[in-house]
RNA sequence: CGGGGCGUGGCUCAGCUGGUAGAGCGCUCGCUUCGGGUGCGAGAGAUCGUGAGUUCAAAUCUCACCGCCCCGACCA
């Protein structure tokens, strides 16, 4: 491609808007551009790497024999109530009503209608396993967009379901495309980690998420050396060991006034007391019923923990009313300390049915919590002494000092971008979607699902999040919108214009893709550019070099340039070929 | 949804104690220059987010709306 035909519109600078390195340098680099908040356009070097990603993931499901289909953004809301969906998606779920009056939604994923279409079209076990994925353009309206095409509300994701005959072949293929997903990122040079992830309501060791290593990721992920990973969403903790204290040691309790003061943070610096000695406590709604869940002051409360102890479908912070109603007094003021005696139930408030505690506590004492009274604070609390759980569990979100679930070293924490999941969705859509087999026994039987994503956009950004520098981006080659960057210095002089034309000619025959860049520019702004949009190989033709038959080379990651006989640019090529997995 | 900020050529921004617009980059033309965004000259391009109000006069003041961004709440 000449570049001087090549709709790729650079930046000095990047828009104002931009909040994040990667979309900056897409920004720059004439790779993007904002339609509206969390929408973009995709120019044509963007879609060039969008299409590259997009050919590694084809490649590597086909070889997992998935097959590639393409469904509706335009989905009926009537399949969308059969799942119950409709009402449980919230305002993420983009509706639309047609001229008729008839209600939709633009896809934010496609169980549904993946679903609907298999259960009309299989119907018998011979016909299972089966493997369908798409590249599809999504929609979710995000209360926030932001980082650019990383959290955008319109992205495009590869999306993959597979349909199984029993729980075992599911797992079996869960596997498989947990293979795939490691041969991808791979093949796509990134650096990732596959961990745990929460799996929902369903339970289980049933979802990873692939997760680029960036210190600008959104997800928080805890590892260990013994090689566990997870999410901190996920991630379990061992207990602490537990520590016994001197009784001569414990206080009494003592009410202490902590006047208009009610966050951890406020009261531990006013008291000057350490946040680890503080009770939190927190409210929720399980399934409707109040919970009382307690963690060590500077630690967060993990709700998916919470609401899978607690077996609840739903869970959800308690409203302030309800909070007052259950400690008898302002909110940020309530404590474990005889708490369900001061209950006052109101008329629309159910009874506090559980008070649980993090195991962290055990090891907390003359602890400081709420004293269920405005303005006041507790010190000197003890659990057992002077309040008793009903539990205590594993209900805090990981944090640097716990102890791994697997062999209790240290947890180390990063920061990375989801950029993958793999999902075993067990019977849920099949069930309520009637999509059924017939065994070998005549017998109906719905399927087993599997759902696996990829964000490609997301995965494109995240790429650029991992490899750039001052100057821009830095390509791995298998992504890279073109191979080389082919420069010409002084392209009206005509032996270079030649030899130029005869090294893009090479570089076709060799099977790769160059962008040639023969505008009438000053040499600094033709490499200024190519160090911006980053192709991982850069070949210069200059009569400097040309009077004694070479050519200059030059990798984008590198810092010094080699020279290049003009003869042996065909065996070079060959020898580059082979590095793009 | 709460708090804060911002909307001025394609991009980055100035002008905002009222007198209907400027710079740099980019773009066009000419000359110049040719290994890290060359220099000079000449141009084109803006109903100053929208609407209303105040005023002789509004980019500038007031109100409403729209859009965008940041922080927070929220979240498969």
């Amino acid at each position: 491609m000449k570049l001087s035909k090549f709709f790729m519109p650079t930046l000095r600078e990047a828009p104002q808007d931009a909040d994040n390195i990667s979309v900056k340098l897409m920004f720059r680099a004439g790779m993007i551009r904002k339609l509206a908040s969390g929408i973009y356009e995709w120019l044509p070097l963007g879609l060039r790497v969008l299409q590259k990603v997009e050919g590694i993931v084809r490649q590597e499901l086909n070889r997992v024999d998935g097959q590639e289909v393409r469904l509706p953004v335009i989905q009926p809301k009537e399949l969308w109530m059969e799942t119950g969906r409709w009402q449980v998606y919230g305002k993420e779920l983009l509706r639309l009503t047609d001229r008729k009056d008839s209600e939709f939604c633009f896809a934010p994923t496609a169980e549904e209608v993946i679903t609907n279409m298999v259960r009309r079209d299989v119907n018998s076990y011979r016909q299972l396993p089966i493997l369908l994925y798409q590249f599809g353009l999504k929609f979710r309206d995000e209360i926030r967009p932001r980082f650019g095409v990383m959290r955008s509300r319109e992205f495009i994701m590869k999306d993959a379901y597979s349909f199984h005959a029993s729980d075992g072949d599911a797992q079996k293929w869960y596997g498989i495309l947990y293979g795939a997903y490691e041969k991808i990122f791979t093949r796509c040079g990134l650096a990732y980690k596959p961990v745990e992830a929460d799996s929902g309501p369903i339970g289980g060791n049933h979802s990873h998420e692939f997760m680029v290593i960036a210190d600008t990721g959104e997800a928080e992920i805890a590892l260990c050396a013994c090689g566990y990973a997870a999410n901190t969403e996920k991630a379990e903790v061992s207990e602490a060991p537990a520590r016994t204290a001197d009784p001569s040691k414990l206080h009494p309790m003592r009410d202490v006034p902590t006047p208009g003061l009610y966050t951890v943070e406020d009261v531990a610096k006013f008291l000057k007391i350490n946040k680890k000695q503080f009770i939190k406590t927190l409210f929720f709604l399980a399934d409707g019923a109040p919970v009382m869940a307690l963690v060590r002051g500077d630690h967060e409360l993990n709700e998916n923990k919470l609401r899978r102890l607690l077996g609840a479908a739903d869970l959800e912070k308690a409203p302030q009313h309800i909070y007052e109603a259950i400690a008898g007094c302002p909110a940020g003021f309530a404590g474990p300390v005889e708490i369900k005696t001061k209950y006052a139930p109101g008329k629309d408030t159910k009874p506090l049915t559980k008070v649980i505690a993090d195991n962290a506590l055990k090891n907390v004492f003359n602890g400081v919590s709420g004293a269920n009274k405005g303005d006041t604070h507790t010190t000197g609390i003890n659990a057992g002494r002077d309040y008793a759980p009903d539990a205590f569990a594993d209900i805090h979100v990981a944090a640097e000092g716990d102890l791994c679930p697997k062999c209790k070293a240290p947890l180390g924490f990063k920061r990375g971008i989801e950029v993958g999941q793999t999902f075993k969705l067990g019977t849920k859509y099949s069930k309520s979607l009637k999509c059924n087999f017939s065994d070998e026994h005549q017998k109906e039987m719905p399927m087993v699902m599997g759902c696996y994503g990829i964000g490609i956009t997301r995965t494109v950004a995240a790429a650029i999040e991992q490899a750039h520098d001052d100057w821009g981006i830095i390509w791995p080659p298998a992504i890279a919108p073109f191979e080389f960057s082919l420069v010409s210095i002084e392209s009206g002089d005509k032996a270079v214009a030649e030899a130029s034309a005869a090294v893009y000619a090479a570089i076709e025959a060799a099977g790769m893709e160059a962008l040639w860049d023969e505008r009438d520019e000053r040499p600094g702004v033709k490499f200024k550019d190519a160090d911006l949009i980053g192709l991982p190989w850069r070949i210069v033709v200059s009569s400097k070099t040309l009077k004694d038959g070479e050519c200059e080379f030059k990798r984008r990651a590198e810092k010094d340039a080699m020279r290049w006989k003009l003869a042996e640019i065909p065996a070079k090529l060959k020898e580059l070929k082979a590095e793009i997995k």
